[in-house]
DNA sequence: ACAAATAAGAGAGCACCGCTCTTGATTTGG
DNA sequence: CCAAATCAAGAGCGGTGCTCTCTTATTTGT
């Protein structure tokens, strides 16, 4: 019957949730270093011999942490800028900006784990690269929507990098212009270092009203980006 | 006399610095979350124990070579900053930027270390502050020079960032005019954005030639902080 | 329908970890 | 010179990730 096939097989997506479930908690609790395979077994109520059916290792686990936070990010984002509606570029780009701010501050473990130190000489898993681009695809979207609808501000670029802009055009987006790719993916990789520093405290006694602050450093990006305010 | 009381006393500044260097080998080799006291113990011939009369815990061991970390990096930005000579503030900054980029590269654990996710809850000790402060008073004194001598670019803040880069400036340059120090904060932390994607991989298959990326990039912060080049 | 294959849990065990406490030797300062 | 401080060493506690074996329950193929 095909209940007596899924017996297992139920019973194996539940486990395997219930794990990542409280993987999840402690790791939002006490941070991935103090994430124990054990304590969670205990939690569950099995032995920890037993986790090792469902993930290999505990590397294993975390990845699928990882994946499911990149995937918890990119839909916090994505949502974000369906609710600010048909505004101007500037304004979607600020919003998705906030989106993630707003996302970290709420999950700083989970954070920390995808863009923290994933120790610096681990490449991500294949697996993970769909889920972790979701932010970055998105804002290409945004780009791509101004460049359309309003067209946006071009500057220059200098000539040791027309090569490379050519190329991370062609790869992400070849409807728009290199100049305005090589700002935007600059943009994306400084929205994470304002995150970051608020985050991991380097803002401390420095940066009181970080809300403030970071709205004007999100528009400053977008304007970088060449997006414009109405 | 003088040498008897110097032995134990000078006994015990080698013996911390010798488990300082072997600490940081296995930091530079491992990562941080590698680092074992038994290791290191083991390394110098020495038993686990007596190394608590040096480091009463492995987090104060890691807080020292935090601290080595943010000096090495701080030195290397200064004397980029003076190998430059006397060009154009926008050159300086770029110089300093590119410098602690290399420092990156070359210490990526180092850097993981101290820019990395040093656990969200937790917050740097005092001792900490002055060795971190460096880059930053370094990027401070550019603008400082840029603006004394020739100016620097200055756009207009959104009133409800005005009373916090008054604060700001306040504490940290009274001298400079706020958007400046607003804008100067700001691209602190966008830089080490840029160096923390390239060094964590989030730039793997997005960005090839990551000298020219990062150059440019760089310039642009200075440019947003209203640095000219020549 | 039943035997064989498979999946899952339990338990013991290995090698490691951070850290504490006690013990005995050595250096130091009054 | 002798008491006090310092330090290396050892044993030990509770924890970790992970492996291996054994038993039991389910699934599968004939």
């Amino acid at each position: 019957m095909s209940t007596t096939r899924g017996v297992r097989a139920r019973a194996r997506v539940e486990v395997t949730a219930a794990i990542k479930d409280e993987a999840r908690r402690q790791l939002a609790a006490d941070g991935a270093a103090k994430l124990s395979l054990r304590a969670v077994a205990r939690e569950l109520g099995m032995v920890s011999s037993a986790l090792y059916r469902y993930f290999p290792s505990r590397d294993d686990l975390l990845t699928a942490l990882i994946i499911d936070a990149y995937d918890s990010l990119g839909e916090a984002a994505e949502v974000a800028d369906d609710r600010v509606g048909d505004v101007a570029p500037g304004q979607r780009w600020v919003a998705v900006c906030e989106a993630v701010r707003d996302w970290a501050l709420a999950h700083p473990h989970e954070y920390a784990l995808i863009y923290g130190s994933p120790v610096p000489g681990y490449s991500a898993p294949e697996a993970t690269i769909p889920s972790a681009s979701r932010v970055g695809l998105l804002l290409i979207g945004i780009v791509r929507d101004a460049y359309q609808q309003r067209g946006v501000a071009r500057t220059p670029l200098p000539a040791e990098l027309e090569p490379e802009a050519q190329r991370m055009a062609a790869d992400l987006a070849p409807d728009l212009p290199p100049e305005v790719i090589a700002a935007m993916v600059a943009a994306w990789a400084q929205l994470y270092g304002l995150v970051g520093f608020e985050l991991f405290g380097q803002f401390n006694n420095v940066v009181m009203d970080r809300e403030a602050f970071f709205r004007h450093a999100a528009a400053q990006l977008a304007h970088g980006v060449g997006l414009v305010f109405p």
